[in-house]
Order: C-alpha cells, then sequence, then structure tokens
RNA sequence: GACUUGGUAGCUCAGCUGGAUAGAGCAUCAGCCUUCUAAGCUGAGGGUCAUUGGUUCGAAUCCAAUCCAGGUCACCA
C-alpha cells in the first residue's frame, strides 16, 4: 500500500475515534508539503471544518497529537499552519523502504489479474510510408501495452492493416503506368517507399486532370459532367453566385472545395481506379497478383521500420479478410432488427435515440463501408482471444467514427462492448503548420529516425566516452540513444493533446529528454562497477537522512502508484515525467553527496542502495516507454 | 450551423476529482570539471493561468457567457 493510502486510512480511523464521526477519505486531501514548509504531507483542515464544527487549528492540533502517539513507527512529527496540518514522516519508514525494495527488479509492477487486454495500434494503410503520425500512435499503443503488463494484465499487441480500398489501387494504376516493371529490388528502394511514390504520382496526375476540368467549369463549361454530378455542379455554381455577393469566404472556399471533389471524381484515372477497385472485388486474378506483389513490398519496407523502431505484433489482422465476416454479421444484425433495409437496398442503423444520426453500414451495391469490418473485426477479437478488454489506439479525428462503432456493438449485444476504449490521440503537427501529404510536408518515419540516430552519433563522438566500444556496441549504443530521444519526445505529452514537433528541439539532448534519464542510469552504473553493493547487508541504523536522500525516496515511493495511474489514463507521458524526475532528483543528489567517499560506512551502504533502486527504476520506467538505457554513454 | 477538444512564461509542455507565494524543460543571463561520467549541477530574470461574471473560508482548477484555435458531422479509409 503506497504511504497516501496508509497515511489516508490512519486518519480516517483517527477522526472517527477522536469525534465519533464518519469520515471517509473523500472528505479530506493529502498532499505532499510544499518545500518550504517543515514535514512531508499535508491535510487540509478547512475540509472537515464543518462537519466537525471545530477550528481548523483546533482539529489539526488533537488529530496531529493522535496519529504521532498511534503511529510513531510512521509519524515523527506534526505542526499547524494557517489550517494546514503538515506531518512528518519518521526516517524508519523511508530506510525500510529502501531496504526492502532496492534490489527488486520488479518493483511496481503487480502479480497477475487473469484479465486479458488487447492493444490495436499502428493500423497503416498498405499504399505509402509510415509518417510522424503513425510514430505517435506505435509508440503509444507498445507504452500502453507495455504499462498494462505493468499492472499484472496479459496483453494481446496487435494491429489491423488497412490492404484494401481504392488508395492501393491508385498507386497500382500508376505503377502499371509508370514503372516498367520496377520492384524494390530493381531500384533499391525500401517497399513501402516505392509504392508510395507511385502513389503520388497517381495523385499527382489526378490533381493535374482534375484542374483542367475545374478551369473548365469555372468557364462555365459543364460539357465533361453528366447525371447527377451535374445536376450538383449547377447547384454548386448558382449557390456560388448567390455567396459572391455576401462575400462570405470561408462559404465560398467550401463550395469550391466541393466542385473539386466532384472534378475529381469525374477524371479517367478516378475511373481507371475504380474499375480496378471492383475487379479486385470480383477477384480477377491479374488485378489479385498485382495487389498481392505490390501489398508485399510494402509488409517487408514497414517490417524493416518496425524492427528498426523495436515495435511488434502477436496478431496481425487484415482487412481483405475481416470485411467479409462484417458483412455477415451485418446480415444477422438485420435478422435480430438492429439494422435496417432502405428501399435501394443499402443497409443502415438508426442511431438518433442515442444523440448520433442515422449510419450506413452497407452500400447499396452490397459492398462493405469502413465500418462494417471493424464491426466484424470488434467481434472477431473477443471471439478469438476471449479478451475482457480491447484497446484502439486511433486519432482524434475519429472519435465519432469509434463512438458509433462501439454503440454499435453494444446493441449487437457484444458482452464486453462497454470495454471497448478508445485511445483518441492528437495530431502531430510541424512549427510550420499541420502535415499534409498532398502538400509534401509529411515527416517520413524512416528519416526521422534515421535524423535521431545520426544525431546520437554526432553527440557521442563529441563526448568521446566510449572510444573503447567494438562497432557493434557504438551502433547498439546509437539505437539505443537517437530511438531513446525519439520515443521519449513524442510520448511526454499528454496523448489526448495535440502536440507540435520541433525538428529542432527533438534532437537536443538535454534537459527532459530520453538521454538525459538515460545518461543519468549510466551515471549510476559507472559508480556501481567502481563500488559494487554487497548483498549481505546488516540492517541500516535509520540515522539521520539528509534532505536530498529522502527525497529521493519520496519519489521512488511513488513509482508503484505513477504505473497504476498510467494504466488508469492510458497515459504514458505520466511515467515519462516521472521517470525525469526521478532521474532529476538523483542528479542534484549525486552532484551534492558522494556515494563512494561517503561520511560514514552506514552511509555508503545507504547511498548505494538507492544508487542500485533508482537505477532499477529508471530501467523499469523507459521499459515502460519502449526505451532502454545503457550501462554507458 | 450542431457536436467535440483545447487556450497557463518568448517556445514546448505539467498542474485541472478546488488548498499555502502557479511549476518543468528549451531559449536568455551569471556561476561550477586535478575527487563517483559536465548528455550534469547551482542561481537569476521571465505570468492579467484567453476575457467577463458566478459559486466559497479559498478558483488556473467547478459553473455560465463570450472570444480565439483544432477536429468531426461521406454510399473515403
Amino acid at each position: 500500500m503506497s504511504i497516501v493510502s496508509s497515511i489516508q486510512k490512519n486518519v480516517t480511523a483517527g477522526l472517527s475515534a477522536l469525534y465519533n464521526q464518519s469520515i471517509t477519505e473523500k472528505d479530506f486531501q493529502i498532499n505532499q508539503t510544499k518545500p518550504e514548509f517543515e514535514g512531508d504531507y499535508t491535510i487540509v483542515m478547512f475540509a472537515l471544518v464543518k462537519s466537525l464544527k471545530q477550528s481548523p487549528d483546533s482539529i489539526g492540533n488533537q488529530l496531529g497529537g493522535y496519529l504521532i502517539k498511534t503511529y510513531p513507527e510512521l509519524f515523527s512529527n506534526f505542526n499547524i499552519i494557517k489550517g494546514f496540518l503538515n506531518l512528518s514522516v519518521t526516517n524508519t519508514f523511508w530506510t525500510n523502504l529502501l531496504q526492502k525494495n532496492y534490489a527488486n527488479a520488479g518493483y511496481g509492477r503487480k502479480e497477475k489479474n487473469g484479465k486479458k487486454v488487447m492493444v490495436e495500434y499502428a493500423s497503416p494503410n498498405t499504399n505509402k510510408p509510415l509518417h510522424l503520425g503513425h510514430l505517435r500512435n506505435i509508440f503509444l499503443g507498445w507504452s500502453v501495452a507495455e504499462i498494462y503488463k505493468a499492472n499484472g494484465y496479459e496483453v494481446i499487441k496487435t494491429c489491423i492493416v488497412n490492404d484494401r480500398g481504392i488508395h492501393i489501387c491508385k498507386s497500382m494504376i500508376a505503377w502499371q503506368k509508370y514503372a516498367n516493371g520496377a520492384t524494390p529490388q530493381s531500384t533499391g528502394i525500401k517497399g513501402d517507399h516505392l509504392v508510395g511514390d507511385y502513389y503520388v504520382r497517381f495523385e499527382n496526375d489526378l490533381k493535374a486532370e482534375s484542374q483542367v476540368l475545374i478551369n473548365k467549369i469555372n468557364l462555365g463549361d459543364l460539357c465533361d459532367f453528366s447525371g447527377v454530378a451535374l445536376e450538383k455542379l449547377d447547384k454548386l455554381l448558382i449557390a456560388l453566385t448567390k455567396l459572391d455577393e455576401i462575400k462570405d469566404e470561408e462559404k465560398i472556399a467550401k463550395l469550391h472545395d466541393e466542385i473539386k471533389e466532384i472534378a475529381r471524381n469525374n477524371t479517367s484515372v478516378m475511373a481507371e481506379a475504380k474499375q480496378m477497385l471492383l475487379d479486385w472485388e470480383e477477384g480477377k486474378p491479374a488485378v489479385i497478383d498485382l495487389w498481392k506483389k505490390m501489398n508485399g513490398w510494402v509488409y517487408e519496407g514497414f517490417d524493416i521500420t518496425y524492427k528498426r523502431i523495436g515495435t511488434d505484433f502477436d496478431k496481425i489482422y487484415y482487412e481483405s479478410k475481416t470485411y467479409l465476416l462484417g458483412k455477415y454479421i451485418v446480415q444477422q444484425g438485420l435478422d435480430k432488427t438492429v439494422f435496417f433495409k432502405k428501399e435501394d437496398g443499402s443497409i443502415w442503423i438508426d442511431l438518433t435515440a442515442d444523440g448520433l444520426d442515422e449510419k450506413l453500414v452497407q452500400r447499396k451495391d452490397g459492398t462493405s463501408v469502413y465500418i462494417t469490418q471493424d464491426i466484424g473485426l470488434a467481434l472477431q477479437k473477443y471471439e478469438e482471444y476471449k479478451i475482457d478488454s480491447s484497446i484502439y489506439v486511433i486519432g482524434n479525428e475519429q472519435n465519432y467514427h469509434m463512438k458509433v462503432l462501439q454503440l454499435i456493438c453494444k446493441k449487437l449485444g457484444m458482452a464486453n462492448a462497454d470495454n471497448i476504449f478508445h485511445l483518441s490521440y492528437g495530431m502531430v503537427e510541424l512549427t510550420t503548420g499541420k502535415m499534409k501529404s498532398r502538400e509534401g510536408t509529411v515527416v517520413d518515419a524512416d528519416d526521422i529516425v534515421d535524423e535521431m540516430i545520426a544525431t546520437s552519433q554526432m553527440h557521442t563522438e563529441e563526448l568521446g566516452k566510449v572510444k573503447d566500444f567494438t562497432v557493434e556496441e557504438l551502433k547498439d549504443l546509437y539505437d539505443t540513444i537517437g530511438l531513446g530521444a525519439m520515443k521519449f519526445y513524442l510520448l511526454r505529452v499528454d496523448p489526448k493533446k495535440t502536440m507540435v514537433f520541433n525538428a529542432e528541439e527533438s534532437i537536443d539532448f538535454h534537459g527532459f529528454t530520453g538521454p538525459f534519464v538515460q545518461y543519468t542510469h549510466a551515471r549510476i552504473k559507472s559508480i556501481l562497477r567502481k563500488e559494487p553493493l554487497a548483498n549481505n547487508q546488516q540492517a541500516l541504523t535509520s540515522s539521520n537522512l539528509l534532505k536530498l536522500e529522502k527525497e529521493l525516496i519520496v519519489i521512488l515511493e511513488q513509482y508503484p502508484e505513477a504505473i497504476e495511474q498510467a494504466a488508469i489514463e492510458h497515459n504514458p507521458s505520466i511515467i515519462a515525467m516521472y521517470v525525469f524526475n526521478l532521474a532529476k532528483t538523483f542528479n542534484s543528489f549525486y552532484t551534492e553527496h558522494s556515494i563512494a567517499n561517503a561520511e560514514t560506512g552506514n552511509k555508503k551502504q545507504l547511498r548505494l542502495q538507492l544508487a542500485v533502486m533508482t537505477a532499477n527504476t529508471l530501467n523499469s520506467g523507459m521499459e515502460l516507454l519502449g526505451t532502454r538505457v545503457p550501462e554507458r554513454m
């Protein structure tokens, strides 16, 4: 049990003994005492004044007196300042805590709780390489998985590959046109990048062709259009002439976007892509073969990246397989009247009673939409692994989609539908604005990883501390530091929030960064190589603890709580902040006090234990962030 | 327009289930390496917590309104 909960318990017991009133733990708060006051933990008396009908100081005095009398092994002293009861914890408590846990590598981690959770992350499309946004997603998913493991869950890491759809057809069309049979082998280009290049090629063609159409439309020439598209265009153009007078720029831009969309859909290249999608669904061998070939290149490319950044999956799902299950479930749901069919044959669910709209789950031509396969997959996950809960690491632009998905699962009677959790994370923006693939401002994952590793190499060489390392050891160290910096940078921010990626800041290895934490660890290991801690040490007599010694133990005591909180909030940044705080405190301690030349043998022993426990905890915490810590750097 | 998320130091972020004088890192300035790794440490300056009102012993935190910014509202995925 954490010290705060012990105090909570003791205070509740004390209050009921003193006042014969049942005060619960929610009726008062325990905070850490501010450094300018004496004491370790503070209880605010004001909250109790009303129910106990006494002055804050009087309650404080009685409660403080009771606590040190009743729990002398825990509390040594108290004082009251302006209604705040400050409690001092005995040195014995702190040294005992240190003695008990310093050598425990699993400190802070919980026993298995028998529950299974699935974490879905990464989930890329197979038409272009991974970018910075994917990295945030992947690091988050991995870290949350580790954090859940540390909390006693059995975790299954999974990934749904969006390998089917118009996007991959676009790459295929452009490849057929321009590639002359080029392959990753023949060009030396990583598979995912090669396929991505042809996707860009397609988009360029599409842009050029649609621009011609837009120009004609702007001149009032609609001869390229017919049917529904023509009708829509007519309406848009009329709306535009009206708005020109009002000068609502936002609305005008919106209308122009709609025109652009119609133009894009009316191009010959788009028609080719759509035809290819139909051919794919019909299973035309030539299309399927090409699809398999190009997807294969992408997977090879992804695998290289995954391996490099140290991520993997226990199970990979493919959309090309799950969509059929989705359609099957939609049929079943139709029989159960969860869904209903419209006259044109399309299938919908009515969510208006839940404050949402009607949502299409299957097109009139019988093909599945995005949510169809998600329904199938959600069910399949539960049936295949008998999981208790399911975490989806997906960007916040899909909040609505996930809300709908969860609701549908519930209506279909899925047992654990309430335990679907959407870990909704914010976009990664650049200092120059948003990343937009169409404008080529996307930061490529492989590039940025290269850059981070190169930077770590540069710094390491400049400092020249590991000149005796072998080539392999050096390479491993550069990877450890470069990736450590990268992961820490992306994980140190609350996942929910949009974050700004500052290229200059990201390669800074000082301050609130991964390398700072890694450095602290290496520093401790260096001491321990010279001053190994003997195993069979007698119990320490709890002499006076210095301020920084105690501060370190106090922070170490909070680690289990941090692990727990990180899981509750699905938030690795709690661990990042914790580990930084611990490293910072150790560094202050390190410069103030010598370990090797401590004043007494007893002190040396205590400080070595502190060093060992700090190193263990830094290692453990960084592991939860998917990051290694080096022995030397 | 509806729904939703955010606005805290020059920049990037903590703090938000109400508590004492609002914190880090970067950047700026001033110091510290013949003793355990200076990727470190110490100190200084830097704030109308978007604005206004309310709730109360006490508000960055809760409530309301307003302003600003992002996201969603597809028979795309």
